[in-house]
DNA sequence: GTTCTTACA
DNA sequence: TGTAAGCA
């Protein structure tokens, strides 16, 4: 993960803040969390820690039940966009484990040439 | 002062 | 959905 995402999802903001850059109430947004639109992180003292995808996220809740959408239908379309970018994550992790499964292997060029080469030094 | 939960109009 | 009560 990169420090963008890194940082995107980084919890740090109040409700207050959230309120004021999502045009939504604090009663909307505890609403959704409550009906498992969105997931929000919590400080030691209870208080909801939003990231900016927290904000990112609430913002296409909003723009989706402005149009056609009932709370229902959103969690469910949210659901299923969550489980398809977790099985990209997924794949892009085992591309980068078999990509250096292979690096390390004696058969790569960069294996040959790598200061961890088990079979060059002692 | 802000936020949280619960409960009622 | 708004709002008030009582806490932290």
């Amino acid at each position: 993960m990169d420090q963008e995402q890194l940082q995107a999802d980084l919890a740090i903001l109040p409700i207050g803040t959230a309120i004021k850059l999502t045009g939504l109430t604090a009663r909307q947004i505890r609403y959704y969390e409550a009906n498992d639109l969105i997931s929000i992180a919590r400080s030691d003292s209870n208080q909801r820690l939003f990231s900016l995808n927290n904000l990112q996220r609430l913002m296409q809740i909003k723009r989706l039940l402005n149009d056609e959408h009932h709370l229902d239908q959103v969690r469910q379309l949210l659901a299923k966009m969550d489980v398809d970018h977790l099985e990209h994550h997924e794949n892009r992790v085992r591309r980068n484990l078999k990509d250096e499964v292979w690096l390390a292997s004696p058969f790569s060029r960069a294996s040959a040439n790598s200061r961890q080469n088990p079979f060059l030094h002692s």
